[in-house]
DNA sequence: AATTGAAACGCAAACGTTTGCGTTCGCGAT
DNA sequence: ATCGCGAACGCAAACGTTTGCGTTTCAATT
């Protein structure tokens, strides 16, 4: 490890003060020109880094921020919404010339030593919460420290004082069930993970809504909420397509599932979208490798991320900043997984 | 933002002196139990936490490690590397009270002055460079400096010195073609990106070895090194199934592929495995979702990471060392996609 | 009782910055 | 020639730790 030039080897070889290469540095306008240009070149010629350590110490900030992730969570694992939320943070910072630091944790006490140690340790200057669980220890932390951040998704806990990003995920799937009952169907399913996440419980909101104001009943066995993985899945898609009064259409919230559905329908010989309509929640470039040209929600993952950074930022510098609550906007990209009912005949030939 | 408590406060309050404090921190055996109670006791009650800049700015190591990624890659996003791999790498740091630090940049440039404001910046003590291109600026900078780091991936360049961490992917390649061809399979296709990742080459390089040694010789056609896209890959595949003598197996290096050729498949009514073998390199449980049991590759992502953090650890504990070059083995996964040629007939009873 | 020697602790410098304030310098006005 | 006054720069303290070395304490040895 080659020895480190500060700002003093500088300055003892430009011959003037360390404050001055500090200044010139930053740009001070109280330096002359021709200094700057003396120091400059000498700061160019030793190959000058400044040290962030020292730099964090006495200003109080470092330029950096933090992410809390739960990490083991299957359902970031699979989707692309981690890689993709993460880029859409680091645009941001990267912009603003922000670094980001991640939390290793696997257990939750782990993840939140992990936390205080970035807070406390002055190591970040804001977070960003990847998740919202019910009794979690993070924010109530964050809160009671005082210390800037925000949730992407949605506070779960009654606190307030709380900024977050997230979708309108009611409203979203509001929006998509209304498209599929103008399309004509009447029997659609709602296929799901686990209530217990915020996002589906609030699209299942949307979509009783959306199938209340349309005067369509909705009988229980239409909405499957199930842990996410195969036999579930199958057992659950099973079910429906085993009711005597079978649905025409599938909400599914989760590109996993929709894959599997899609599956065990080739294999019943069951057409897409001529027999049965299918919408998936979450859209990635990753659909498009599949057969069938699903039809999808774009929560729009990136722009989370990207709102998500420049919130923290807003908050850093003006932490009195009142909570605010930013909704990114989903949009529903019609591909070919759909369809109206009467068409049916239409499409055949 | 509460202020934080310091070591003079806790010193002030205990009545020791800073440097007590500090001892008793980190348990010095010159500290009499005495005093490390009494002063533990007040680090408690003020709620101490250590300010970690101070600290790295005298003891000149962070306790983090930094990450190098190219962020727009889009093999990394759709596939589970990405997360996995730093799954891996935050595993072991967490067992070791480590840190992580991601660079944001999306150009070749942005992601290089990441690394210099990590590495001059001291704002870590190693790095892990998560993909290894041609003519990439980063790791000859680390080599320069003498910074601890290690790849994940094969070095592009000749450069020596360099530890790094990957799976043997000649041999996996030509395992896997073994395997194939032991099932009886003669034309076997493979189908793979492009081949300036050393990845591909490396695999290609094992396939033709497998099929040299079985005296089977592999026509231009049955190889298809193609962009990671829809259009791309459907015309490879088309492709390859109009040929004369289309192959009976595919060796497919990339999921998503994989995905795309299944769907082509079906929609041609060509059965797996009974007309048509199918192997696809690196597992994930994603597949688990797909109607195809497909036999895969197994490149333990998860590993490649963890190693690649112990690594950098030994590394930075004895900066001398030797490099190595780490190897992580790879497991086909047999599931249900291949057949053995000659049990067609007794499979379709 | 004086001496010795660990054991236990305090002092102060150092790490590399930033920044308030003081000092120097040059120069035009008196 | 003196004064005054910005402009340009240097001094030194501060940020919160760690650590080598010096000092104190106190029990054990002579």
């Amino acid at each position: 490890m080659k020895m480190s030039v500060t700002i003093k080897d500088v300055a003892k070889k430009a011959n003037v003060a360390p404050s001055t290469v500090s200044r010139v540095i930053h740009n001070s306008p109280t330096i002359s020109e021709k200094t700057k240009r003396k120091v400059r070149k000498v700061l160019k010629e030793m190959g000058y880094h400044m040290n962030e350590n020292a730099r964090n110490l006495v200003t109080k900030s470092t330029k950096a921020i933090g992410i809390v992730m739960k990490s083991s969570a299957r359902e970031s694992l699979y989707n692309p919404f981690f890689p993709e939320v993460i880029r859409g943070i680091g645009d941001f910072c990267n912009k603003e010339g922000y670094s980001l630091s991640l939390t290793t944790g696997e257990t939750e006490d782990a993840i939140f030593e992990d936390v205080v140690k970035m807070v406390q340790g002055r190591r970040v200057d804001g977070m960003i919460v990847l998740y919202s669980k019910k009794d979690d220890k993070v924010v109530p932390y964050l809160i009671k420290q005082g210390f800037p951040f925000v949730l992407i998704g949605k506070p779960s806990t009654n606190l307030s004082g709380i900024t977050f990003i997230d979708n309108d995920n009611v409203q979203a799937a509001m929006e998509v069930s209304e498209f599929v009952i103008g399309l004509g169907h009447k029997r659609i399913a709602f296929l799901g993970g686990s209530p217990e996440f915020e996002v589906i419980s609030d699209r299942l909101m949307g979509y009783q809504q959306a199938m209340d104001a349309a005067g369509l009943d909705v009988p229980q066995e239409y909405i499957k909420l199930i842990p996410l993985n195969r036999t579930d899945g199958l057992k659950a898609i099973d079910d429906l397509l085993g009711l005597k009064e079978a649905p025409t259409a599938f909400l599914v919230m989760d590109l996993l599932l929709g894959v599997l559905l899609l599956g065990v329908l080739a294999e019943k010989n069951m057409k897409v979208p001529q027999q049965i309509s299918v919408v998936c929640f979450n859209h990635s470039e990753f659909i498009e490798f599949l057969s069938t040209p699903l039809t999808t929600v774009d929560i729009h993952t990136h722009q989370l991320g990207y709102e998500a950074a420049k919130c923290v930022f807003d908050l850093i510098a003006n932490p009195e900043m009142m909570e605010k609550n930013i909704r990114i906007p989903t949009k529903i990209i019609k591909r070919e997984s759909h369809f109206a009912v009467g068409e049916e005949l239409k499409r055949k030939m």
